[in-house]
RNA sequence: GCGCCACUAGCUCAGCUGGAUAGAGCAACGGACUUCUAAUCCGUAGGUCGGGGGUUCGAAUCCCUCGUGGCGCGCCA
């Protein structure tokens, strides 16, 4: 906003002293002065096009800085500093100014203009055969808050979970749960090694139990009863942390069922890219960027699973998506540059797919590892966690990090209710900014013939909530959500610090600064949101 | 052996599309409740940005190399 404006002025700036200069807006850079005595933004661009320009940095700050100060009615000041920055001190009644412009449609402040095109987010995507565990749980938290980050940027996006419901591991479930069902009947059938093993199948097996005769062990009906068992699970385990899915693709239905495999075999065989050896079909994913080709049919005419990894990534396209993300953990990254290679080869589309590759979490109490519980062999799952730490929590520390690096979700620090807990906090301000709003009893606020607010505390807040414009930029077009994570934090810290030192009630310049204050909230609460985080009233 | 990710304060991490004296939270230490919610605030201290080279006006950021750790390298999914 006020950043765009400097920018179009040092351009305008720039053009009139050098007409022939070829330059963009975009080319400009305007940076927050980090200290005080900078003023409130910079640009480097004089050591930019220094070279260009044949002068010297500070020569040329010198130049535009008198250029920009002829009529200039926007800036207490402008300087410029060795090397050769520009520093521009911007007048008090501009930002409030602006402060103003966004209350007045603070409901849409921070959303981009409508984009072009359609977004296809996949995430999760665990497979029906238990229940989702800290892994899952971090892709999803991450995967939900891309989705409704790049809806609030302005994206079209449709969200989706692929159903792995095909294949070796769904027989290996329907026959895990048959052995459980004939035990429940007392026969003495040991677990095969490779079985699904955890608790979970002892009780589906009693539930199945109850509703059909015991010579009912029809493998297809076991397959399917346990499957469709935990898919609802699964559905729940992620309601309960406010993450719904526009779409469901089942593997088997829409891929195996459809005649998608073989039309994508013929698609690629006309395309030269298959070839057989060793009694299987293989494809030159070598000659399309990746390290190894292939096995799509094996020996024993089974497909593999990354045939139909490449049919769902086409059909993907084909249904008419123009930007397809996938959130993966990053156990499977080596797939990421096969998939790639094979969309290289079908329809040259690989530079619209996406990846965001999560590193793996691990659960720390009293600083030991506890994500793996030792009675069960099993991973911490989704119930587990909620019953211990607050939904709000588990959402907002799951997208803290950059997802690329290892996590550790430290279950001493949130269950604690104080200062260690970064949700906690940003709620509080939400709440203690509601409060003096009540207290006010002002409903109505007017803003009409406002005082100037222009302490350094005050301006420092206004020159936040105008940041998360940019904020929600980079977060969109970085897919990293954990980027609002540390704004909402730091403005949060910004008001907590202003809410000490400046009595709003019973004190001058109220309205103004009731504008200011209720424009935080709903920054906090609409970034709170994004994350699928709630900010409650009171505390 | 090859590939991907990481390495920044005691701990957990931002910063990485090159910019000014490298930031935050926690932990440590010292302060602040007749005051709109102390789930808060103010202050002090804390660094060879894994090591070494290179690129340039300028490098935590880009390139090369080495080291450490995690994860992958199936006719499994």
């Amino acid at each position: 906003m006020i950043k765009k404006i400097i920018k179009e002025k040092i351009y305008q700036t720039v053009n009139t002293l050098y007409s022939d200069l070829q330059i963009n807006t975009s080319d400009i850079d305007i940076v927050e002065s980090k200290k005080i005595e900078h003023g409130d933004y910079a640009t480097n661009f004089c050591m930019k096009f220094s070279k260009t320009l044949n002068q010297k940095p500070i020569d040329l700050a010198e130049l535009i800085v008198d250029e920009i100060k002829k009529n200039d009615d926007f800036f207490d000041n402008v300087d410029f500093i060795k090397p050769g920055f520009i520093n521009f001190k911007v007048k008090a009644s501009i930002f409030n100014d602006t402060l103003l412009n966004i209350y007045r449609t603070i409901d849409s402040y921070g959303s981009g203009d409508t984009k072009k095109g359609k977004i296809l987010l996949e995430y999760v995507s665990a497979n029906p055969t238990g229940f989702l565990h800290l892994g899952h749980l971090r892709n999803a938290a991450v995967g939900d808050s891309i989705c409704r980050i790049l809806r609030f940027y302005g994206h079209d996006v449709d969200s989706e979970y692929y159903i792995n419901d095909f294949g070796n591991q769904i027989k290996l479930l329907g026959k895990s749960l048959g052995i459980r069902v004939r035990n429940l009947h007392g026969e003495n059938i040991e677990m095969p090694e490779d079985a699904y093993l955890g608790d979970y199948l002892v009780d589906i097996a009693k539930k199945y139990s109850s509703e059909f005769s015991q010579d009912s062990l029809d493998s297809d009906k076991l397959e399917n009863y346990a499957k469709d068992y935990l898919l609802q699970e699964i559905k729940n385990d992620l309601a309960s942390i406010n993450i719904k899915f526009d779409n469901w693709y089942s593997e088997s239905k829409s891929i195996h069922n459809s005649g998608l495999l073989d039309e994508i075999l013929d698609k690629l065989s006309d395309l030269n890219v298959l070839y057989d050896k060793d009694d299987a079909k293989w494809i030159k994913t070598s000659e399309y960027g990746d390290s190894n080709d292939w096995v799509l049919i094996k020996s024993d005419k089974s497909s593999t699973y990354f045939l139909s990894d490449i049919a769902y990534h086409y059909d993907k396209f084909n249904r008419g998506y123009d930007k397809v993300i996938n959130v993966w953990g990053s156990d499977h990254h080596s797939h990421v540059s096969r998939l790639k290679a094979s969309m290289n080869s079908l329809n040259n589309k690989e530079k619209n797919l996406y990846f965001v590759m999560i590193q793996f979490v691990r659960l720390l109490k009293d600083g030991k590892d506890i994500s793996m519980s030792k009675r069960s062999g099993q991973y911490t799952t989704i119930k587990d966690l909620l019953s211990l730490v607050d939904n709000d929590v588990v959402r907002f520390m799951m997208v803290t990090r950059s997802s690329d690096t290892h996590f550790d979700f430290d279950l001493d620090q949130c269950l604690k209710d104080s200062d260690e807990n970064p949700v906690f906090y940003i709620q509080y301000a939400n709440a203690r900014i509601n409060s003096i709003i009540k207290k006010s009893g002002i409903k109505d606020l007017s803003t009409q013939n406002l005082d100037v607010i222009d302490s350094i505390k005050e301006v420092g807040l206004i020159k936040a909530v105008i940041d998360f414009e940019d904020v929600i930029k980079d977060s969109a077009e970085n897919l990293a959500p954990h980027k609002l994570t540390f704004y909402l934090q730091n403005l949060a810290k910004e008001f907590h610090s202003y809410y000490k030192s400046t009595k709003i009630l019973n004190n001058d310049k109220l309205m103004t600064r009731l504008i200011l204050i209720t424009t935080i909230k709903s920054v906090l609460s609409n970034g709170l949101s994004l994350l699928g985080v709630s900010s409650p009233e009171e505390m």
